[in-house]
DNA sequence: TATGAATGAGTTTTCATTCAT
DNA sequence: AATGAATGAAAACTCATTCAT
């Protein structure tokens, strides 16, 4: 390993401490709650320091959201590449339960990447792009049904947005809502599918 | 009208002018970024007055919130009024639509009510009951249901969430993500109710 | 009793029901810490109505102060009288007595005319001439006994700002430190009158 | 001397701006009266600067009265010590004439340390821990007195409580009402002395 | 690279006071 | 005489950010 690579490395280092203390804080407390002297008390460094690896706070957020997206793209992708072979009811299934199995285990991410309305900085927008990429791969699920006349409507936008809609739902209900008197989750969940798919499925 | 009428009534004007500005400001960029100057500033008073009618920033929301419950809890009230010698379909999927109606007409309020995850002081816990009022109405529809076997479950809080969360789906992604490329909402809308139904009604 | 004197005696009874509650209040909490609102609550009238009174809040401490050396003086002088024949040991020490008595039976009082600063507003000026009244009977006595070459010395000023400085010293030891593990006050009070006498009068 | 020692030495420096700036207006103007934003005038600094080296307005307080008690302490010890192998009357009364002299010399301290009231947040109490330490002094002392009959009266406690009385009586006197007509500071003071001595010694 | 020092802009809130009625 | 409404001024404090080293 050369120098400079060494040097790259602790650097990168460096940075993903500060994006995983800034997600666990942010997602804590929320964004306007957590301060950068908040941040850098928790990796032990000087609130400055992080300006020498970020511009300014809505720059870490970026990052943090640019992270947040890879991981749930990567999250459906491999759930996708794994199912590729089955059947399409269970390939749908296991990715509809993919992505409410993403914001729950990840509760930080999802609500900073759903439900938070962060006034967004222009420097933010790239992060949509992002966004896009992932949401690709539950379209293009959607469209393998429509072609199959699978679905209660041949538009796969329309599709989509109900399925995301419904999925959305409930993953932000359990997240923000976290001490109403849910049901059993695991019960909850399971029919909940079973419902979204029985409601956007032909036939009966 | 008597002179203690008249004051009255321009005391309740000025308050409503706050708590109107301070919905859209709270609404628009979140309640953490909304400082009493600004809210002073839209209703063209001083910093000061705003705390001759409230005590303080909580107080003003908790206000704020009450008036939304309660609308929210009125729209669900009429709607179930109006369709109570209906057939259940219809009652049902009124009842329903009329959920994300008011989400979309009164966007402001359901972010504050149902979206931000605003830092409830203690003496914000009162309107959380307001809230259970509401709910109250499409529980008891529900068990209506549950009792003539209309639902896919007879556990009357397992169907009610599943109903809630994807009401709250639709009604908050449409509401987050304006600049979406939604299909056509009112379309939208309709296919989601019709899939919601379909999904948790028993039979096919 | 004319109808203006009634309103005069109505005025008169509503100003000292400021004057005492402010007192009160003032001792309590300290000048600073006490505002006309609170003031006016405690009193169950509104605000303004004080203003209508008293100038500002610096003419209502000065009526306070003013009353507070009036009856310093009164108790002073009542002393003064009841003892005026007798022997002037007696007499001294009656005298010394009783303005120690004072303090702790007015703590209210005695803070705010003898310890608090409080930066006097050039209005209030005038009580200070109210004090040298009352200090006047003092010095007076002190006068006689300097006569009678009863004191270690023959200045009665000095003499009698050695005495004033003894007995503001317990007096107001004793109101600051309330909570200081003090002997038995009334033994306190009692061994250290003889010590300042001792200390003043000639002989052994 | 190192780079670290200077950078060491500077914020010291610093510190003690602060401090004697914060002593200065608390006991000209009244620890109520005296804004962060007017130290920081005068010092010349922003007001967020003082915050940079004390954590808020009571911990500032606290620093300045630490520092008060300290000297306070050192004073009456360096008296003591120097005096030690002396006779007990000279012992005695160099203690109490440092005590007045502290007073005067420190009118700002003792101010705050012994005539203000300030309001002491929870986190002063240390403080008066500080403050005992001092008076150990003057109780020892009077305990070496009682032990060989010195005083009037063999209770310590009693004793020094007196002692005390008398030596703030004239100390506040002479800090408090600065425009008084007193006879010669010095002479006062001196006969003062005598006075107390005279008034607690036993015999005559 | 890491940071100590410094600050401008902003926050919520309190208060004495005025004014029109 | 009494007061509701309104406010300017100021308070303590926080924060993101910069700069020199």
């Amino acid at each position: 390993m050369s120098i400079s690579e060494r040097k790259h490395r602790e650097k990168a280092f460096i940075k993903e401490q500060i994006v995983n203390a800034a997600t666990e804080l942010f997602s804590l407390y929320g964004y306007e709650h957590v301060s950068m002297r908040k941040i850098a008390d928790k990796i032990e460094y000087s609130p400055t320091t992080i300006y020498n690896y970020f511009k300014n706070k809505n720059e870490l957020l970026f990052e943090l959201l640019k992270q947040g997206y890879e991981l749930f793209y990567q999250t459906l992708d491999s759930t996708y590449q794994t199912n590729k072979k089955e059947h399409f009811d269970l390939k749908f299934k296991s990715i509809l339960s993919a992505y409410i199995e993403f914001g729950l285990s990840h509760k930080d991410y999802y609500k900073l990447m759903f439900i938070s309305n962060i006034d967004k900085d222009d420097s933010l927008m790239g992060v949509e792009n992002e966004r896009a990429k992932a949401f690709e791969i539950l379209i293009s699920l959607v469209r393998e049904g429509t072609e199959s006349n699978y679905f209660i409507h041949p538009d796969e936008r329309l599709i989509s947005q109900m399925i995301w809609g419904q999925l959305h739902g409930i993953t932000s209900l359990l997240i923000t809502y976290k001490d109403f008197p849910w049901v059993q989750h695991e019960s909850l969940i399971d029919h909940y599918l079973e419902s979204v798919i029985k409601g956007v499925k032909n036939g009966g």
